[in-house]
DNA sequence: CTGTTAGCGCATTCAG
DNA sequence: CTGAATGCGCTAACAG
């Protein structure tokens, strides 16, 4: 960048004192309109842009908040980006958004990132960081975090959490009612929290209706398209009675799906399918797809809201994010018996 | 922020000047290992972490390349991002991430704030920007293009675009060599330059072959699913000797599958559906999705590289993206006569 | 209302 | 090898 234009150039040609400039830019005190006209006339002449790094040596103040997400591509947490986008839009403030890759060293240094760059507040979304740096982190900022329970204590910061386990199990107990009596799963990986909760509320509702949790019904997965794929195919082979399959998330499912069809076997007809998050994609599969929905989009509003009430020692009314149950075609009635 | 620490604070206590912390932290010159070892251990206590703002306003680097998408949220940009992230890894250089929403103002607004930034380059994925803003962009700065044809001189900058035209001429060919005659198309918005060439090279195909441009089925969508899904339907009314659909892009794609599926109709056996974009959920749709790829990924890192190339004065082999025909199940052959 | 002065935190001369 | 001095571009008192 070939030398940019600074304040000190702009109140020379117009001539004027830097802080005249200054104070027209951020409109600190009223000033002479013969002059502000001048100034903003040598603004446009000389194609000045203030100094982002400048001001904030001598402010403060960073004007931006860190976004840590664990993949910029992740169809699961885009949505919440677009929530923090529109949450932060016309704040003032401006989103640093960077991908930890699911790894707790990536997702470190991205802090370290951020912490540079003096975000003056932050979101986590999901991550593998531990709970021990996110209270370090609440310490020193306002954070906010979507996907984890965790407790940042009062001034420390929020979290939006979804139940994992109360919505699977209502998922669960909505095939029981349709009279699926025996329902395998296509779980997440085990190290992964919300894996572990969709499973517990799978095991809960086979249990709070009296139904034996068969732990041959269970095949893990990764997350992933493929692996819902290879479950369902593994699923099938060793239980022919099945009727349907709670899949942990809808990538899986997706999977899953695209194996009953290749082996002739119908949706909802022949097999019941119900997924979880209920991505954007999910309305039209073939079936639809019934899932729950977490309002990511709205979640991420809120928490980029919080932070900036937060910032201006406002409140802010709580956020009790509703998971919704989206009942679409994947699902047949069974006469139970 | 509870005022960070700074260098001097870390200086006074290990008992060194500022100077010489500064020159541990960069490695600009040797200093005494005892020094640096008192160095190290005071930067720990304190949690020292060095200023960006005030590094890059000392060295005039900042050390970030600002990223401009349409959309934070969009499946087919986001593998680009992923690409960016990818190749600007390890380089000491970070991506600076902002949406427009696809409008020019928006888009111009976040131009500023990244030149506010001091980004030392830029990269363009589609956008609205009028291609005269682009050419002004490259004379500041290295910038990269995406999904754009426009041309900005050897030293101005690379622009990476597929041919949609051809893409979606070879798509309609496969279909017509399949044995389809009456093909429909469920286009992208009109002022949308990839959904006009997709549109021309419609009739390129058409005309080649010697059939017969019917403007009645042509119907236009918005690039999203809904809109595919209602195009199917008009489709359907008017035209029930059609035999394939050539749709604009995956995502309307889905919403005609759906439309189909309402109506009972079979894919392919009834009807023929070919998409364009090869989204990652393409190849589990039920059939899976025959569509046109086009490497994002890959461009974005090579763009990426072009940046970083350019910043060190070195030179980069141009990189020649090549679109793919994903041949999959939904088109059916059909015996012509 | 406006100019002058003094830093913000750091890298980088320039002398030791 | 290391410390002192200077300035990056801007804002914020401080006096007019």
């Amino acid at each position: 960048m070939n030398r940019a234009v600074t304040l000190s150039e702009v109140a020379r040609e117009a001539g004027v004192s830097p802080s005249t400039v200054s104070r027209i830019l951020n409109g600190t005190a009223r000033v002479n309109d013969t002059k502000a006209r001048q100034v903003r006339l040598a603004i446009e002449k000389l194609g000045y842009t203030p100094n982002t790094f400048a001001r904030s040596l001598a402010t403060g103040a960073s004007g931006s908040i860190g976004v840590l997400t664990p993949d910029i591509a992740s169809p699961f947490y885009n949505d919440a980006l677009s929530g923090i986008e529109r949450g932060l839009m016309g704040s003032g403030y401006s989103p640093i958004i960077i991908s930890g890759h699911w790894r707790t060293d990536e997702e470190e240094h991205a802090v370290a990132l951020l912490l540079n760059r003096r975000v003056e507040g932050m979101i986590i979304l999901g991550g593998q960081m531990p709970d021990h740096d996110l209270h370090a982190l609440a310490a020193r900022l306002p954070i906010g975090v979507l996907g984890r329970t965790i407790d940042l204590g009062a001034h420390g910061g929020a979290s939006l959490a979804m139940d994992n386990r109360q919505s699977a199990r209502d998922l669960v107990n909505y095939l029981i009612g349709r009279g699926h009596r025996v329902i395998g799963h296509i779980s997440g990986p085990s190290d992964h929290a919300d894996a572990r909760e969709r499973l517990d509320g799978y095991r809960d509702a086979l249990e709070e209706r009296g139904l034996r949790f068969d732990p041959t019904l269970v095949v893990q997965g990764d997350f992933q398209e493929p692996s819902g794929l290879i479950g369902m195919q593994r699923l099938l082979q060793s239980h022919s009675n099945m009727t349907a399959v709670f899949v942990a998330n809808d990538q899986m499912a997706y999977g899953a799906r695209l194996a009953l069809y290749r082996l002739g076997l119908r949706v909802p007809d022949d097999m019941s399918l119900v997924g979880f998050d209920d991505l954007p994609g999910s309305s039209y599969t073939m079936p639809p797809l019934t899932s729950v929905r977490q309002p990511m989009g709205e979640m991420g509003q809120w928490l980029a809201r919080y932070i900036l009430s937060r910032l201006r020692g406002e409140t802010i009314e709580p956020f009790e994010p509703r998971q919704e149950l989206m009942l679409r075609e994947s699902v047949a009635s069974r006469r139970s018996r």
